[in-house]
DNA sequence: ACCTGAACACCGTTCAAGT
DNA sequence: ACCTGAACACCGTTCAAGT
């Protein structure tokens, strides 16, 4: 907030009181802030590798010490988003029913999704670049199976909570996080925009809802 | 498909047999023909001003007299896109159900998400750039209503003949949308590739399916 | 009048040169 | 040993110059 725009040289952060001169973690935990300040401050178009380098104290060619590319910083960025929304999701609460919770993760996601939604473009084309050894490729796939697996977690549990029960076809877990995401992509693209975005987000936990899940068999 | 790759100067199309100097029309298709082939061979990246001009036959600056700027011809080609999933739906039988009938929908979501999916992210960015007045914004504002409508007239046509009929909710097809493009998305980026995509579109359907209607009530 | 393509102001990325 | 930033090969866009 009180960041330096134009901060002359390298501004020293909490970190042990000295020069960030050789330490690559702060360096690319740096590189990491400056890049999501920017995407957040200017869109997709303002993160340019020179404004990166200039924000977070450092050289172009620096960055590239760090990271394999630009997608690589984008990944990073992706990864670390995930991860939060994952903690997110684990901490949402069980006991409001499946509907609510499912609400509550849609809002999550179409705030998640507002900052890094074209994101996914990017991680088609590192996908198609056949590069699939790369580690901030892994390691995004990793994030997004554990997230899929606290979503699981989550619904089942809330579920149980009402007496229902998840459906149990192998497609329920992907039709409900692909329904989730295309409305929270919705929302954040305000198509539909002649309806308020609660109302939407409501209606839809409640279909989503209906559809996954139905009422525990007697045991 | 027999396309000329190296073609030396205009390449004569079916019109009137003549040049094509100075025929903004057919110099304006050209360019859409060129940038969609780029697109589906190379992708994203292969799309750029100078190789599209080249295949369409032009130069770089004329391009500019047809079109605003790269942006533009995005659009017009999503338009066009739009335009034909739109009479796509239309055409689709009425008579197998509304699930086989979602399903089919999903299907030519994927199709035309797969080829032109980030797109979206070029809309965003035009749509915050404050120039709504752009004419080829507005086409696709107006053409994307025409496929929500040719959508929910297919599914509330399909549903009469099985007897049932949509929810009365607002929400109900702006839900029913963002459901099967979501879907679509995961086709087509391959999440969930433990699944085969068939049967992925199919429970997904048939989930939208008893989302979205109920049976009639007795008259 | 219509069209071209060199020129401009960028971009991501590299690597010789500095400290 | 570590870091910088000019240089390279692009890009989208413009506009003086050609026909």
């Amino acid at each position: 907030m009180a960041e330096r725009e134009h901060g002359y040289g390298v501004a020293v952060g909490e970190s042990s009181g000295g020069s960030i001169y050789g330490d690559a973690g702060a360096r690319r935990r740096r590189t990491l802030d400056a890049a999501a300040a920017l995407l957040d401050e200017g869109g997709y178009s303002a993160l340019t590798i020179r404004s990166v380098a200039k924000r977070a104290g450092t050289s172009t060619g620096l960055i590239y010490q760090y990271f394999a590319d630009k997608q690589d910083i984008f990944m990073a960025l992706l990864d670390e988003n995930i991860v939060e929304s994952t903690k997110a999701v684990a901490a949402l609460p069980r006991d409001r029913g499946v509907t609510a919770l499912v609400a509550a993760i849609i809002d999550e996601s179409a705030r998640r999704w507002g900052r890094l939604g074209r994101m996914s473009q990017v991680w088609r084309d590192a996908e198609g670049a056949a590069d699939m050894e790369r580690e901030s490729l892994r390691a995004v796939h990793d994030s997004g199976t554990r997230y899929d697996e606290a979503v699981l977690e989550a619904v089942t549990e809330a579920a149980a909570k009402e007496g229902r029960v998840l459906r149990g076809e192998t497609a329920v877990l992907p039709f409900l996080l692909s329904g989730m995401q295309g409305v929270a992509a919705s929302i954040v693209n305000n198509w539909a925009s002649y309806l308020d975005s609660d109302e939407f987000a409501q209606f839809s936990a409640a279909a989503l809802t209906r559809a996954v899940t139905r009422t525990e068999p007697a045991p």
